[in-house]
RNA sequence: GCCGGCAUAGCUCAGUUGGUAGAGCAACUGAUUUGUAAUCAGUAGGUCCCGGGUUCGACUCCUGGUGCCGGCACCA
């Protein structure tokens, strides 16, 4: 008789055939209810199997987030088996659970429409009401493998081919539907309940693969009730609200157009703030021992292919042929020109490192389907920076920058950020023996500095093992900005040399970093994280004073005189309109201090002070209120 | 690049079963001197994304592009 430990640490004996679904029952009422896996011995199991020795055990509930990916799960199966049942000619491929979601990839000649996902989702919701047993069965390879085929569907014995052979193979069925899965799933079809909805149809790559065929992909939310959707919803529609392109244009930020895809066009307001992140990465990095400079857009092709870039990415990359024939190309990257800039002259080790800094203008032809606002571009501003440096130093350069990284990200509000280590990939320049070492000096800058990272396996760059900053923004998106590679290839391919203490010349090592990534993306994700209200540090307009009535016209241009000599970018708006219709307009366009002035503001010196996103205003002695605002500014409004 | 969708005034959108278009906001002009998210009136504004075709006639139908949107693939 199993003895089953539950998570409280009790013990209770149960009869051998008992299942997870006996459990749960015996535990509570309401517990089965909810009840749609359980955990048996950290593993993963359908309800419906018996335990048949001691374990312990845990229910795991619909609302946990093992129980929410179960069920989304469950809900790509029961799309799969709306779609059978709707197009029984079309094939099943795969479905998993994805976070809020699920997705499930079809193959057949004609895409899915719109009217098809309403349709679906109305099929779905008849095989919840169906209430289905879904049942584990174990199969023999080559019977599945037959099975499927016979049935047409050659994706799923093809997917099936692949598993090694001895390993368990389980299928899941579910009224007349069957599918290959390794489980766990809910014991029927109408515990999925109904708080899913189809969102979107697209292409996708069968295996994930653009030499491949195009794969009718299906993408749903799903959840463990109703109100949990509806949330999810309403934040889609808020995502929607703060979408920097929408910002762009009502802040009158900047704008695109269709003779220069993927190239911003900076409006006054924009490149403002544009400057402003310029001169605060400058001084931060000017600090940090940096050195600008400025290297050439166009230069010979030559240089790129001594690089290797012009091997790898020579296609994604703008090229000039001159009328006298000569090859040229935009730079894509800034890091030859710097290495061009460390060989002037000769370097002594006592120099090292050289750290060269750059807010370099790069183009790269991306694919036109890659372009995404502001997010993805072609023409881009990188805040690019290399170090040049022995390799002993790669570990004491490699931690300041993680530190500078951190530091500024904390800066902009961003305290969520992770950490990923990707190392050699497949398509690489350069020797084993050279990459274990970058590697290895990479590793250990992150090990001593003592960051938490994961591993991306593969990820790194043609010519070095990278790190990733990756941040977190204020509804959860995660965003790759910062990079910390390390290069032990182009130094040498490019012939940069150091005099070393033995009076020889040495390769140098060199450090690839970019902190903002691009300009233009990290000014796209600050529009989004801040939903367009911009830290006052960082406002391109940070106060517009408004006048009530024409009377305090000379008092307000006194006042915005008083905001200047502050440093604080401020403007007036005297025109002949209500006051009320002022603050809506500045508002909208989403300046963060308003300062009203009429009469009564001129005879006491003071302004009615309206800080965005407030309903409320406090009339403040003008000298007070400019005092407070310079003290925000200087301490970026994270001061205690 | 691939799959799908979309493209009408500066913006958000309506519209014509094929007879060359309309609203709101913005802009401009005038009036209004106003106390915290839209004062009133008037005026002006369009190669209906771009080529080509069908047609007496195309914004509408066909066709080839371009751009954008949602994904996929890519991302030095």
């Amino acid at each position: 008789m199993p003895s089953i430990e539950l998570p409280d640490g009790s013990r209770r004996d149960f009869p051998p055939a008992a299942t997870g679904t006996d459990i749960a029952v015996s535990i509570s009422k309401s517990l089965a209810r909810d009840a749609v896996a359980i955990r048996v011995d950290d593993e993963l199991r359908d309800l419906t199997r018996s335990i048949d020795t001691d374990a312990r055990i845990e229910i795991v509930t619909r609302d946990s987030a093992d129980g929410l990916e179960l069920l989304r799960h469950d809900a790509a199966h029961v799309l799969a088996e709306a779609v059978k049942e709707l197009w029984p000619t079309t094939q099943v491929t795969i479905g998993p659970a994805i976070d809020n979601g699920f997705y499930y990839d079809f193959a057949r000649d004609d895409p899915f429409t719109a009217e098809d996902l309403e349709v679906i989702e109305a099929r779905m919701k008849d095989i919840v009401d169906r209430n289905e047993s879904i049942v584990r069965e174990v199969w023999e390879r080559d019977d599945a493998v037959r099975f499927f085929r016979d049935q047409g569907e050659e994706y799923k014995a093809r997917i099936i081919e692949d598993i090694p052979a001895g390993e368990t193979l389980t299928l899941y069925r579910q009224g007349k539907f069957i599918d290959l899965c390794r489980g766990p799933h809910l014991p029927s079809t109408g515990k999925l309940g109904k708080s899913f909805r189809l969102l979107r149809v697209s292409g996708a790559y069968w295996r994930g693969d653009a030499k491949n065929a195009m794969l009718q992909r299906i993408y749903g939310t799903a959840w463990a009730n109703d109100k949990q959707l509806r949330t999810y919803l309403t934040q889609l529609e808020e995502a929607e609200k703060r979408d920097h392109r929408k910002l762009g244009r009502t802040m009158d930020l900047f704008h695109f157009q269709e003779e220069a895809p993927g190239a911003v066009f900076w409006h006054a307001k924009g490149w403002g703030l544009f400057q402003n992140l310029i001169n605060y990465m400058r001084t931060r990095q000017n600090e940090a021992g940096f050195r600008e400079i400025n290297t050439p857009e166009v230069m010979d092709r030559s240089l790129w292919e001594a690089s290797g870039h012009w091997e790898s990415f020579g296609e994604h990359m703008y090229t000039t042929e001159t009328e006298d024939g000569r090859h040229y190309a935009i730079k894509p990257m800034n890091c030859p020109g710097h290495v061009q800039v460390f060989k002037q002259g000769i370097t002594s080790y006592r120099d090292l490192p050289v750290r060269l800094a750059e807010f370099g203008k790069v183009h790269r032809y991306e694919p036109s389907g890659a372009l995404h606002g502001m997010l993805r571009v072609r023409a881009f501003t990188q805040d690019d920076a290399h170090i040049f440096c022995t390799s002993e130093q790669i570990t004491a350069e490699s931690i300041a920058v993680c530190k500078l990284i951190l530091g500024i990200y904390s800066d902009f509000g961003f305290d969520d950020v992770t950490i990923k280590f990707a190392d050699r990939p497949e398509v690489r320049v350069g020797d084993d023996a050279v990459w274990d070492q970058a590697e290895r000096a990479l590793t250990s800058a992150l090990d001593e500095s003592g960051l938490d990272y994961s591993y991306n396996p593969g990820e790194g760059a043609f010519y070095g093992p990278k790190v990733e900053f990756v941040l977190r923004d204020a509804i959860g998106r995660d965003w790759q900005c910062g990079t910390l590679q390390v290069d032990l290839n182009l130094p040498g391919r490019l012939g940069a040399a150091y005099i070393a203490e033995d009076g020889q010349k040495h390769t140098p090592v060199m450090l690839h970093r970019a902190i903002f990534g691009s300009l233009e993306r990290f000014i796209g994700i600050l529009l989004e994280h801040h939903a367009g209200h911009l830290p006052l540090w960082l406002a391109p307009t940070q106060a517009k004073v408004l006048t009530i009535t024409s009377e305090a016209d000379d008092y307000a241009l006194d006042v915005v005189a008083k905001l200047r000599d502050a440093g604080i970018a401020a403007d007036a708006d005297l025109r002949n309109e209500k006051i009320s219709y002022k603050v809506r307009e500045h508002s909208v366009s989403k300046v963060p201090v308003l300062m009203a002035v009429g009469q009564r503001e001129v005879d006491e010196r003071t302004v009615a002070v309206r800080r965005l996103g407030s309903k409320h205003q406090t009339v403040l002695p003008l000298d007070t209120a400019i005092d407070s605002l310079t003290s925000e500014i200087v301490t970026r409004g994270r001061a205690a």
